[in-house]
RNA sequence: GCGAAAGUGGCGGAAUUGGCAGACGCACCAGACUUAGGAUCUGGCGGGGAAACCCAUGGGGGUUCGAAUCCCCCCUUUCGCACCA
């Protein structure tokens, strides 16, 4: 995968290392079956062997492993930070469960209710003690920040502002009426619509919600409905078609208060309320909420209009509509029967009522978000032991910064039964107290590997750093990231991870930078027949087939041909042959012709071995290989600056090659051993970012003596690569009726009178008049008759 | 349902700003060289037509001397979001 990644033309383009790669996804048995160092060391001395014969510009002394227990001891050391300020904790809670990683994923991990590894297994909600990382801390500051990244694709700019789901609304309290219980004697509801209050006629709770526990114990009748709406609503999002699940509810019989005028609402508890969304309670407005609506209906609910369309204080005109049409979801309109708020604008009473509820002191504005914190407990053998202990006496004890890091044991019995491997092995386990020295048991999860990736680049820096995870002077030179390449699927994972992780190393004064990234380019995928090719998925390409039949040049190059780098790719076989029929037309042209180069002591930091060709004195033809080269050199440069759209930087190579055969065709009339050798020259040094192997064989065949590697990349002169003459398209009507060829810099004059003068264009011309022509310098003639 | 991107020959794709639609490659056809060709080289290759010419960038309108490109409506595909209160 490493190779076939090269091969696409990214890393190379990297210049600080090589992503966290060949994390053994297939299943937790894999994954589990090696000391995760070891596993890594393997894919660095393969990824070595690759790059060594391939490298550009790589620096392996700043190799950083995220499982050397140096990078333990700084994830452990972030965690603890973390814990101090108290963006690290610890909650029962559902979560996600995949049952083939038989791990716990972040809600991130969860892609339409599968694990995001395992595409065809749904997640089960279990409910277990973990920690969490207080992301949503930083909520606002991710939302607002995306606003500045404007070299972010907008596609991923939108995919996290939709995940960070700001929403703004407000919280208003309901007493209870009647015994309460410990869970409290009021119902905290969040509403987007608080000016549609009036208009409330239930309370909805989660099936979670503390309060139903209380009516649950003063009714048992109430449990097992209860419990049947909470399988609905859990099973609906193991499907991960929440959306779709058939409203359900039950009315408890209790009564809560409506605040702003003291009404007594029935307190439903409904399948399709979500306790991880605001409070798990909202007020049921129905003839203005869809939802509320279909409730509403459905158990035959009151419906009571608060909200009619604009009228601007008028009577509605005769045969009008006097109410509108239910549910009436609009805000640019009006309020009816709200007591003192009638006449109000939505958009008024909406802050109006808040601050009325406010200063009453039953709710108030607040702003909710759909993002949630992120839970980091993994139950695998791989990933950083967080650094936590278990005190009989003491309760939860945080391991010392001094005796970080806490290290993975060596020999672990590997075995896909439940739990983390790690609360097998009993050394681990058990552990003294570091507070009372009595008996403690340590954590046996550790940490979702995002948390490695989260800061992976800044370690790059300073990777021998063995007294922080970097310096702040190193960091603060390199970052931040210029240009970062991976995939789209890490949207709303890596790249929102990653991004808080930054912001929080920001807060405790180690970078400047707020933001991890600058430029953020998403490369596409490979598809073939279908299927995608991925590090989880597996190869839907086998590199090393299309490597050893045509070579690793070949391979590459196609992938770069067929389709521009942030596009799918549709990958055909028959694609990487054409290619390699086109490198042994390189490779035989050059063979044939190598003898006329060889410029023995040439300084190879020169851009070209013969620049002052004078153009003048070159036959057409020769002029015109020339030309053909200095414009090849400029379309190549201009890519790999712009847009990084390879495919037309091959194509153009090719057209060089072409023209280089149809020239020796032509018994190479005219062409003069210099003009020849430096076309051989210029040709290998453009196709060497694509074509390495082969580039630095023709070099050598050239009697280049030093590495191609240092050679300069080869310089265009604007002057050579324009043509002297052009042939111009003239149009009548904008119908394309002849050709003309003027020299380049022709006046405007000379080229109408060429184009009226034309036949073709005289036929046409014949019993119109003319209205206009219009001609565009260096492009095209159109004349206008009628 | 909401949002975004895309739709060009038999196929992958070119056309950076409104200016010759189809670069380059694949597939296919023909020729050359050959004992042979699944090698190589050369030529052809959107559709219709004998030709002149006409038609063609998902469909329909529009702006313009001129539209694959800009505007409006519609269709299709892909991706993201979706009882988020």
């Amino acid at each position: 995968l490493a190779r076939y990644k090269w091969m696409r033309g990214f890393n190379v383009l990297h210049p600080m290392g090589w992503d966290a790669f060949g994390l053994p996804a297939e299943n937790a048995a894999i994954a589990n079956k090696r000391h995760p160092r070891e596993w890594t060391q393997q894919n660095i001395t393969a990824m070595k062997k690759t790059h060594r014969r391939f490298a550009f510009s790589y620096d392996w002394d700043r190799e950083v492993s995220t499982c050397e227990p140096e990078y333990y001891r700084w994830n452990q050391w972030f965690f603890l930070k973390m814990l101090e300020r108290g963006l690290a904790y610890r909650k029962r809670a559902l979560v996600n469960w995949c049952p083939k990683c038989a791990t716990v994923l972040a809600n991130e991990q969860v892609v339409k209710g599968c694990c995001w590894r395992h595409e065809d297994t749904p997640v089960e909600q279990r409910e277990l003690e973990q920690w969490f990382l207080r992301i949503t801390s930083y909520a606002e500051e991710l939302l607002r920040d995306l606003e500045q990244l404007e070299h972010w694709p907008e596609k991923v700019r939108t995919m996290q502002r939709n995940w960070i789901g700001r929403s703004e609304g407000a919280l208003v309290d309901f007493e209870l009426e009647g015994q309460a219980g410990p869970a409290g004697s009021k119902i905290t509801v969040f509403t987007t619509r608080i000016d549609t209050i009036y208009g409330a006629t239930s309370i909805q709770l989660a099936p979670e919600h503390p309060l139903v526990a209380d009516f649950v114990a003063q009714d048992r009748g109430l449990g097992a409905k209860v419990e049947e709406l909470l399988g609905e609503q859990r099973k609906a999002r193991e499907v991960g078609d929440v959306g779709a699940i058939e409203k359900h509810g039950i009315d408890t019989g209790r009564l809560a208060i409506n605040p702003f005028n003291g009404e007594r609402l029935p307190i439903w508890v409904a399948n399709y309320i979500l306790m991880d969304y605001g409070t798990g309670a909202i007020m049921s407005v129905p003839a203005h909420d869809d939802r509320d609506y279909e409730f509403a209906k459905k158990y035959g609910l009151e419906i009571r209009v608060v909200i009619l369309p604009r009228r601007e204080q008028e009577p509605p005109a005769a045969g009008e509509e006097e109410e509108p049409v239910l549910p009436f979801t609009a805000t640019d309109s009006l309020l009816i029967n709200s007591g003192p708020f009638n006449g109000l604008s939505c958009a008024e009473a909406i802050q109006k009522m808040a601050r009325y509820a406010e200063e009453h002191g039953f709710g108030k504005a607040t702003v909710t978000y759909r993002l949630k914190d992120w839970g980091i407990s993994r139950q695998r053998y791989w990933g950083t032991p967080i650094p936590m202990l278990y005190c009989e006496k003491c309760g939860i004890v945080p391991v010392p910064e001094k005796d970080l890091p806490v290290l993975l044991p060596e020999n672990v019995e590997i075995t896909l039964a439940g739990g983390s491997p790690l609360g097998r092995v009993s050394e681990f386990v058990h552990a003294k107290c570091v507070k009372c020295g009595g008996r403690a048991r340590r954590e046996t999860d550790t940490m979702d590997t995002f948390v490695d990736s989260s800061w992976y680049f800044y370690r790059y820096t300073d990777a021998r750093n063995d007294r922080e995870p970097f310096s702040s002077r190193e960091a603060n030179y390199w970052f931040p990231i210029d240009q970062y390449i991976g995939g789209v699927e890490h949207a709303i994972l890596h790249l929102i991870y990653s991004r808080f992780w930054t912001k929080f190393m920001r807060d405790l004064g180690m970078i400047k930078n707020s933001e991890p990234v600058v430029r953020l380019f998403t490369q596409g995928m490979v598809i073939k027949d279908g299927a995608k090719m991925s590090k989880s998925l597996g190869n839907a390409v086998t590199p090393d087939e299309m490597v050893a039949r045509y070579g690793a040049d070949s391979a590459r190059m196609y992938s770069l041909f067929a389709a521009p780098p942030d596009r799918d790719l549709d990958w055909q076989d028959a694609g990487v042959e054409g290619i390699y029929r086109f490198l042994g037309r390189v490779y035989r042209f050059v063979s044939r012709h190598a003898a006329v180069a060889r410029p023995v002591g040439a300084d190879i930091r020169r851009s070209s071995v013969e620049p002052q060709l004078a153009a003048s004195q070159l036959s057409p033809q020769a002029r015109a290989l020339q030309r053909k080269l200095h414009q090849t050199i400029k379309r190549v440069s201009t890519d790999f600056q712009g847009r990084w759209h390879f495919n037309t930087s091959i194509a153009a190579i090719m057209e060089l090659v072409n023209q280089l055969y149809a020239t020796e065709e032509q018994k190479g009339d005219g062409v003069p051993d210099a003009l020849l050798a430096e076309v051989q020259r210029d040709l290998v040094l453009l196709m060497a970012p694509f074509a390495p192997y082969l580039a630095h064989e023709l070099w050598e065949m050239l009697g280049e003596r030093e590495n191609l590697l240092h050679a300069a990349w080869p310089q265009y002169d604007p002057a050579l690569a324009k043509e002297e003459e052009i042939e111009i398209p003239v149009q009548v009507n904008g119908k394309l009726r002849s050709r003309i060829i003027v020299p380049a810099d022709a006046p405007e004059e000379d080229v109408r009178q060429r184009a009226l003068a034309e036949d073709k264009v005289q036929q046409f011309l014949a019993g119109k008049s003319l209205v206009k022509v219009i001609i565009v310098p260096g492009k095209l003639v159109n004349i206008v008759v009628r």
